[in-house]
DNA sequence: CGGATTGATATG
DNA sequence: CATATCAATCCG
């Protein structure tokens, strides 16, 4: 059956002959034999010109590369247009850059239980428009302010400890996302511990970590790519984060792969990790990007199934931030409010954090002992 | 570890 | 005066 609803059958053979028997029925034997002469004149005038036009493409469509490139040399006389997507390299990382949505495409990096070593704190870095990336194509902190939105590391500060000029590269705008909150301080965080603990297992971890957006079925059964931008360099919220990570033993022996797609909103302590892990292939052509090329993947197992990708737990994960912030305390009032979170939470302290607050206290007691004195 | 906010100070 | 910069403080 015909469907005449459909505009695609309309120019179908089948159909238009189906028109003509309509018409020999209406106006007659004579009209029926006028239309059908003209029709089939016109099918083969169009059939003689599709033909001399492939004749002729084939006689002189075979101009050399030499022409081909002076031709469109002329072509783009006012300048080759540039979308600024080249690899840009930094201390520890290296990445390409999206001008339009003003975040990164990706962002790469190695980690190795030596080059996670160094003392480089985030205190003496600041998050900034990165000097490499035009004026007009960058975002910048106001973007952020007040958006709702907490700016994410895709190379992480805790990833760039090595040297000072690692940790600031990494504070360029052109390797953060607009990123939630929660999720960043959150299951992010635990997934970029994660890899940190990966060096002590493997000698070589790669990581490309980046936005997404992924399209989204609406209401009228139609899907639609929609994202939020911030600011007034309208800086794009991906509605999720990808990480791909390649582990090696310390022969540089690929030894497993994992692609994550994670959205970008709160995720509990409940989801497992392999709840958020893909099929690389299918993660490169929802990017439109070919992430990982050297890499024989048939050979390859998924890492969540040769590790387990067991992340950080709620209590391990409390405890270690306690701890952090035990030691940039500096009034016994602030060590003693954080002493307390213990209770709050119903953690208890291991060894390691019962001598840091012991520690901190009695370095406060010196300290006013000498005041006194 | 991952972040933001605020207030004092310096600067044009 | 308005806007950078930095130190201190805070939260998950």
């Amino acid at each position: 059956m015909v469907k005449v609803s459909k505009s695609k059958y309309i120019t179908n053979p089948v159909y238009l002959r189906g028109v003509l028997m309509g018409a020999i029925l209406a106006v007659g034997a004579n009209a029926w034999l006028y239309a059908l002469q003209g029709y089939q004149k016109r099918k083969e005038e169009e059939e003689r010109s599709v033909k001399t036009i492939k004749q002729t493409l084939l006689n002189t469509a075979d101009s050399t590369s030499e022409e081909k490139l002076e031709r469109c040399s002329a072509i783009l006389k006012y300048g080759i247009a540039e979308d600024g997507r080249m690899v840009r390299y930094y201390t520890n990382h290296a990445l390409v850059y999206n001008q339009q949505m003003r975040i990164p495409v990706w962002v790469a990096e190695h980690l190795t239980k030596e080059n996670l070593q160094g003392k480089s704190t985030r205190r003496f870095a600041t998050f900034m428009p990165d000097p490499a990336v035009d004026e007009e194509f960058t975002a910048e902190n106001s973007d952020y302010w007040k958006s709702g939105w907490s700016r994410g590391h895709m190379s992480p500060a805790g990833n760039n400890k090595i040297n000072p000029a690692a940790m600031q590269d990494s504070f360029y705008l052109s390797n953060v996302v607009p990123q939630n909150y929660e999720n960043n301080a959150g299951y992010w965080n635990r997934l970029e511990m994660y890899c940190r603990d990966l060096t002590k297992k493997y000698s070589n971890v790669y990581i490309i970590s980046g936005p997404a957006m992924i399209p989204e079925e609406e209401e009228d059964g139609k899907k639609y790519v929609k994202y939020q931008v911030i600011g007034e360099n309208e800086v794009a919220v991906p509605t999720h984060l990808f990480k791909v990570i390649i582990v090696e033993d310390k022969h540089g022996a690929t030894k497993a792969v994992s692609a994550f797609v994670v959205p970008n909103k709160p995720i509990g302590f409940e989801h497992h990790l392999k709840e958020f892990e893909v099929d690389l292939p299918g993660l490169e052509r929802v990017l439109g990007i070919k992430l990982v090329k050297n890499l024989d993947r048939d050979k390859v197992e998924s890492l969540c199934k040769v590790d387990g990708c067991k992340l950080i737990g709620k209590k391990e994960f409390e405890l270690y931030f306690i701890g952090r912030k035990l030691e940039s305390a500096n009034t016994r009032e602030r060590v003693e409010k954080v002493w307390s979170e213990l209770e709050e939470k119903k953690l208890k302290p291991d060894r390691y954090l019962k001598k840091l607050y012991q520690k901190k206290l009695e370095e406060f007691e010196e300290r006013e002992r000498a005041k006194g004195s």
